[in-house]
RNA sequence: UCCCCAGUAGCUCAGUUGGUCAGAGCAUCCGACUGUUAAUCGGAGGGUCGUAGGUUCAAGUCCUACCUGGGGAGCCA
């Protein structure tokens, strides 16, 4: 998109070029109605001598249907998709969708006149329409605003058979039609959590002075253990798709203090399981001089910010997934404590197999999880079941400063963290155990040389914590095009 | 990579110990209906039963291999 001036844009779709109205009082940009009069005119409006905005304001803009019930008893223009068709003889009714809201179409034959009756036998699911009208509140049913059409116009026919239907489908299709999917209340629902997830994370991060840093996603070899896509990368060889951005975490905060990341990551895992994909996105704060302990307390301060930020803001897309409301609103700090020790001997009591030294399974972790409504910490872990770069316990050196928090009802772990190890000689001695590369790692132990510093952060799993908000069994359904191991489309 | 389950109409599924087993609902199309909410009612079209072999007089059904998908484990967020 160009802009023009202060007050007009152009913008280019498929189907032509037309014009954006800006309005001074209405920041968000609305199309000109009369798109037909403004396509096709670019070179027009590059010579100035065209002004779409006086022709504009000959007419009455399109409404969101969002904004139809503050017009009720009005003549309203509104653009939509058909979601549905029903016709009783001689009353017709198109539901109608526009990612704001829904509305109902109404053509009474006695009313609309033979031609405009007869186009309504033109609308098919997912036809999209620009439809003139009455808005009316109908007391049969006063949810749903009434639009008595006076004029219709076709935009996007459809096709008879769209393959979405109002009922029950399978996993595989639903995902080889995500692009379709994605249009059904439900998803929208999610998408807006989604997006009321990002936000509240931006607002946490900046109203606490962490500056956000984005890390690269093409990397040499440095990360984590598991798999790595590669790729080429001209004469430097292979190039890796970040699994983390947490060392270049670290970079920055020594740099700036308090930072965080927020970017996509990949895992080549052969993973099979509702939270696993291949491509997720991960929330990375680090921060210089928080120890383990502040750690922790930055965390449950943020997930319980993220909770009841989308529990005050968008009830009504947790009432679309009927989620159990009362169980989010429970999520405060602080959240119960366990550390590892003690965590192995409570599954154990439960009867798992567990000992002193394993990682923890999904089995051990929902055991811990039933006895809290709270999302629950399980900390400093045994050395060899974790990372290189976590600080040694100086308390207990077969352990290290990290932990996990595991979300209640079985969303399992949302987040991994820990205090770094900030000790030079440890960290190369944990790197040459783990058998890394140490040539890759020479900027990450520089760190260490220049300056070291006690330094701490940690990694959510967005899809991780948006299915548990929304209450979602599998994260696949929580990003709008998953990326999985046996999914590449759409 | 391992364990378990499933592939039958566009979709969701039924199909009994192998023998009218090519079926239903929804969707689509045609018709009826003046207020429907996944409308209702009547009618029609629509399938090499995942693929390839095998057993049998006879296979959607039993066996083998492969393909595809799902659930779980491990790994992790």
């Amino acid at each position: 998109m160009q802009r023009r001036d202060s007050r007009t844009a152009l913008c280019r779709t498929g189907e032509g070029v037309y014009h954006w109205r800006l309005s001074p009082q209405a920041p968000p940009m609305r199309p000109c109605v009369e798109r037909r009069a403004c396509s096709g005119i670019l070179d027009e409006a590059r010579s100035s001598r065209h002004s779409p905005v006086t022709r504009d304001m000959t007419t009455a803009p399109s409404l969101r249907i969002s904004e139809l019930p503050a017009h009720a008893g009005q003549h309203v223009v509104v653009r939509a998709w058909v979601t549905h068709v029903r016709s009783s003889g001689k009353v017709a009714f198109a539901a109608l969708r526009d990612g704001t809201g829904v509305a109902q179409a109404v053509f009474v034959k006695s009313q609309v006149g033979d031609d405009l009756w007869a186009r309504f036998a033109e609308l098919t699911t997912e036809t999209s329409v620009e439809i003139a009208g009455e808005a009316r509140v109908n007391p049969r049913a006063p949810s749903v605003l009434d639009i008595g059409v006076t004029r219709l116009e076709i935009i996007g026919p459809s096709p008879s058979d769209y393959p979405i239907q109002p009922k029950e489908h399978g996993i595989d299709f639903l995902l080889d039609h995500r692009h379709f999917w994605l249009r059904s209340p439900r998803q929208r629902a999610i998408m807006v959590i989604r997006n009321e997830v990002e936000q509240a994370i931006h607002d946490f991060f900046y109203e606490r002075g962490f500056l956000r840093v984005d890390t690269p996603i093409l990397t040499a070899a440095i990360g984590e253990r598991s798999g790595l896509f590669a790729t080429e990368y001209f004469e430097e060889g292979t190039a890796y798709l970040a699994q983390t951005g947490q060392l270049y975490g670290e970079a920055a905060a020594a740099a700036f203090g308090k930072i965080y990341t927020f970017g996509p990551t990949f895992r080549a895992e052969k993973s099979k399981t509702r939270r696993h994909l291949t491509e997720f996105w991960m929330i990375e704060p680090e921060v210089a001089w928080n120890d383990s302990e502040a750690n922790m307390k930055l965390q449950e301060d943020f997930v319980e910010f993220l909770v009841q930020r989308v529990v005050q803001r968008r009830r009504p897309e947790l009432d679309e997934l009927e989620r159990d409301v009362s169980k989010l609103e429970r999520i405060t700090a602080p959240f119960p404590r366990l550390n590892y020790t003690d965590a192995v001997a409570l599954v154990q009591r439960k009867g798992s197999t567990a000992k002193w030294g394993d990682d923890l399974g999904a089995e051990d972790e929902a055991l811990i999880v039933e006895d809290y409504d709270k999302p629950v910490f399980v900390f400093n872990y045994p050395k060899e079941a974790k990372a290189f770069y976590m600080k040694e316990n100086p308390d207990d050196p077969r352990t290290v400063l990290c932990n996990d928090l595991l979300a209640p009802e079985g969303f399992g772990e949302m987040i991994g963290g820990s205090q770094r190890e900030d000790d030079y000689d440890k960290l190369l001695a944990r790197i040459k155990e783990e058998g890394l590369p140490i040539e890759a790692y020479d900027w990450y132990l520089d760190l260490r040389r220049y300056g070291t510093f006690t330094h701490a952060g940690f990694g959510l799993g967005l899809e991780r914590t948006i299915a548990w908000i929304c209450g979602i069994q599998h994260i696949r359904e929580v990003i709008a095009f998953p990326r999985m191991m046996h999914r590449l489309r759409p």
